[in-house]
DNA sequence: CATGAATGAGCTTTCATTCAT
DNA sequence: GATGAATGAAAGCTCATTCAT
């Protein structure tokens, strides 16, 4: 059992549950079962812990996005990554949450600043590649509609209205993009 | 010069730019050019100031939609209220960055949960009377996606994209609603 | 409706029931419904309120043992002074209780200091007066025995035993007393 | 150098000598010579340091009482009592102060009041097992008064008369329970 | 007399971080 | 690798007191 492992994964659940500075270190040692000596030893501070857990889910959504689509139309393309943004919400909420927090909240953005501008590049070009390939034409904007949409679809699901239609969104959604890329 | 309201104006200005739990009073204070002592007699706590704020900014958000738009066709309210957000979203990023920091914040979510329910539920209720309106059918899911579209869009323009086109993506938005209500 | 006696009673009570450390001179105010300011007005600090309650209750024990008892023996007099001393306590636990925290707690005890000897040798002089003529020999000493089993009493009925036997124990204390005077 | 049972120790001191309210936390640090922070690291809080002291003192209450005194008879016992306590009340006149503050103080009555019941309930057991065995008439009430006059003394001693005459009492009281029980 | 805004000192508690073992 | 004692800064909050009105 690799402690060190154990501690970003905890740290990670803690900080999207309670949000990055409503955890204290503290927090994250017991629920592990480790002293607090120990976390220091493996990361130089609470910061540097924030941006390892941060690179790892950028790391998840670059490989997730890199797996070999070549075959794949554009059309198919974005029906998959629908399909995976929808079940992936509800099937793990902290993820999106997590992700939200840190994007959202000023302390966190100025600790990982350079890293979001890295990832949310990474995203833009990923889905602007996919546009590209539908319609050319106003494929950026399209690109920034697009993910500016899942992403209030994310913060309306979690963090707002506890009866928010998901799978009629979904449904909606997915009409919408797959017949027109609209 | 009423002292209250002027630390209420200077904490929703420091909370949106450093976040709640990361102001301290004492920087209000400090701003305000005022005791520490004074906060307290004015505010109960620092979680009752924060919610006194948020009940003035949903007042404001009721009360732009209540002016009397009787003689508006849902178009042209459709057409104004993406006019005045966009317009609003430029002029005053603070009010939206305190907005989405509030609605995200694990704690501030907590402080404020019945207050975010009820602004929440009256912006649902006012968008679809418009979208009912405009096509009775499938009016809610409209509703929830045309707001988390404006929420997507706050979201990466404040907190993402350094670059956001906004005006770009308000034309293309504005065409899309106005045209055809979709 | 003299507020300034007014705020005195309800001091009295507060400090009694919370003690003064614990009771704030808000909590004064707000059940007397009454300004901050106020109460600053009528009495120059806090602790100057504590000196002229203190002084108060003085008053009243002094007057009590004033009243004419010329014509009583030693023994009539002990035996009313039990007596009012048991209903006393019975009827009137705050007034124990005040005494009792004002002489104990240290804060207090040094504020009040010279108010304190003061009131204390007086009670001593008035107890030994009788057990003077009952006995001369050893007055002082069971006089003092006389008045720690008193107070005693009071402590372990007010503040220890929920149970307290008290009517048993005056019954047994008054025959003690009355026959024999030890 | 154990420095959580020196901070138990100075804590102890210094609530008895100033009482519990007016000792902040920071006192006992200087004292102790010892950063703010540490305190908090072996003490959940003031008040559970408190009841922490509280326990340790009636452990010794128990302990005292609960040598071996199998083979003394009753009389034995109460003269063994007395002479504890009256040498007690004048070596460690902070044992008793602190006791007493806590007893009679409403706030810390309210911390520590589950304490304050077992304790209570133990001396008088202790204290109505030797009466019971002198004579069991009346045992309940005897014990109550005896524990409420050496209450009695040591308050008044401790906390209001300079000149308690501490000797010649010990030798009244103790001639009085050593040849009658009374 | 009466109010309540305003001050400032001081309190308990939290917490990231350091360091000897 | 691992512990937990220890630090010190900073936070929110309380409260007696002052003062202009």
């Amino acid at each position: 059992m690799d402690k060190r492992e154990r501690l970003i994964e905890i740290a990670t659940k803690l900080f999207s549950e309670r949000g990055f500075e409503n955890t204290p270190l503290s927090a994250v040692c017991e629920t592990a079962n480790v002293s607090k000596g120990l976390i220091s030893h493996h990361f130089k501070s609470k910061n540097s812990l924030l941006r390892e857990i941060f690179m790892k889910t950028t790391k998840l959504i670059v490989e997730i996005n890199k797996t070999d689509k070549v075959n794949q139309t554009p059309q198919e393309r974005l029906l998959e990554l629908l399909e995976s943004f929808f079940s992936q919400l509800e099937a793990d909420k902290l993820f999106f949450q997590f992700n939200l927090n840190m994007m959202v909240h000023p302390k966190t953005r100025e600790v990982l600043n350079d890293l979001i501008k890295e990832r949310s590049s990474f995203i833009l070009e990923a889905t602007k590649s996919i546009f590209d390939k539908l319609d050319a034409k106003n494929s950026l904007i399209k690109s920034h509609i697009f993910i500016a949409e899942l992403d209030g679809i994310a913060l309306n699901y979690l963090g707002i209205y506890d009866d928010f239609p998901l799978k009629q969104i979904k449904e909606h959604i997915m009409k919408k993009y797959i017949n027109n890329g609209n």
